[in-house]
DNA sequence: AAGAAGCCCTGATAGC
DNA sequence: TGCTATCAGGGCTTCT
């Protein structure tokens, strides 16, 4: 569920919390997520000073004052939670130091816990475990096999209507398909894909190399619209969940041909298709998308 | 090489 | 009520 803009959600919930703020506590409560923990990795993270978090794709990136950063993924059911007396205030007054203390008690699931030196906890809940954790040198984090392989950052500069066609040239496989692999574009999942193909008006199963140019071109744009009005409904909701339980990134959203089979396109009526591509549900129009 | 299927993992849900 | 089958999905790995 988590995809770009629900990570950036993530990320912005974090940061007045962590930027600045010194990792008091680290608990690695288990060996492994996805992949096995880096080794010492609770001792890595203690007493080091949170610089910075960064967002690459669909990864939250820590970077540490040791000059390690923390790579963090959420897979499919990854959670943060922030906790802490001064929950609502962090935003505010980081330099306030509440007592600690004042937190939920510890959940199933919930495998790494950072108590910060300013008394709030950031706990990473995973249920599936299909996140991951790591650790690099900040300096060749642009290497690490978690990363080097992905594509432009669709809200970045380096996104566009050339480097797009470059990338879909020649190729055979739906279209669908192509703008979910990381490595053409970043940050977008099943969701948003089928979101951007209906505004865009191409059917999933369009052969990517046969697109024409102008509606490849129009992609690019309904792309970054489609990740720009999530983020945003997202950073709306965040006072919202701090407010109430700290939990980040999951926000109220609804969605034009997601998870709405069945149901009338908000465009012409017709009922909601699904198709299955690569193993995943395709959601989309058969009228409007051709 | 490219494309598609397989796999990991648990919880929610549907069906019996 | 309770069990079982199915599905969800990011992204690496394996197969074709």
């Amino acid at each position: 569920m988590p995809e770009l803009p629900e990570v950036e959600t993530v990320r912005r919930g974090l940061a007045p919390v962590m930027e600045g703020a010194v990792i008091h506590a680290a608990a690695v409560n288990r060996p492994n997520l996805r992949w096995p923990f880096p080794p010492q990795m609770a001792e890595r993270l203690t007493g080091k000073i949170v610089t910075a978090l960064r967002r690459r794709s669909k990864y939250i990136l820590v970077d540490l004052s040791s000059g390690e950063t923390l790579i963090i993924h959420l897979g499919m059911s990854g959670r943060m939670l922030v906790s802490g007396k001064m929950l609502g205030d962090f935003h505010h007054a980081p330099q306030m130091r509440p007592s600690s203390g004042d937190h939920p008690a510890p959940a199933k699931h919930d495998h790494v816990v950072l108590d910060m030196d300013n008394g709030a906890r950031v706990t990473f809940n995973d249920a599936r475990r299909f996140g991951a954790m790591d650790l690099s040198a900040t300096q060749d984090l642009e290497n690490h096999w978690l990363i080097r392989d992905i594509g432009p950052e669709p809200l970045g500069n380096a996104f566009s209507e050339i480097t797009l066609k470059q990338r879909l040239k020649n190729r055979a496989t739906p279209i669908k398909t192509a703008l979910l692999d990381q490595k053409n574009v970043a940050g977008l999942g099943n969701i948003y894909v089928c979101e951007v193909l209906h505004r865009a008006g191409i059917n999933p199963t369009s052969v990517s190399g046969k697109l024409s140019g102008p509606r490849v071109a129009s992609l690019v744009p309904i792309i970054r619209q489609v990740l720009t009005e999530a983020i945003d409904a997202g950073g709306s909701s965040l006072r919202d969940y701090r407010q109430t339980d700290g939990e980040l990134g999951y926000f109220q959203h609804t969605f034009r041909v997601y998870d709405r089979e069945g149901q009338p396109c908000t465009t012409c009526a017709t009922p909601i298709g699904r198709i299955v591509q690569s193993g995943r549900s395709t959601f989309y129009c058969p009228s409007c998308q051709k």
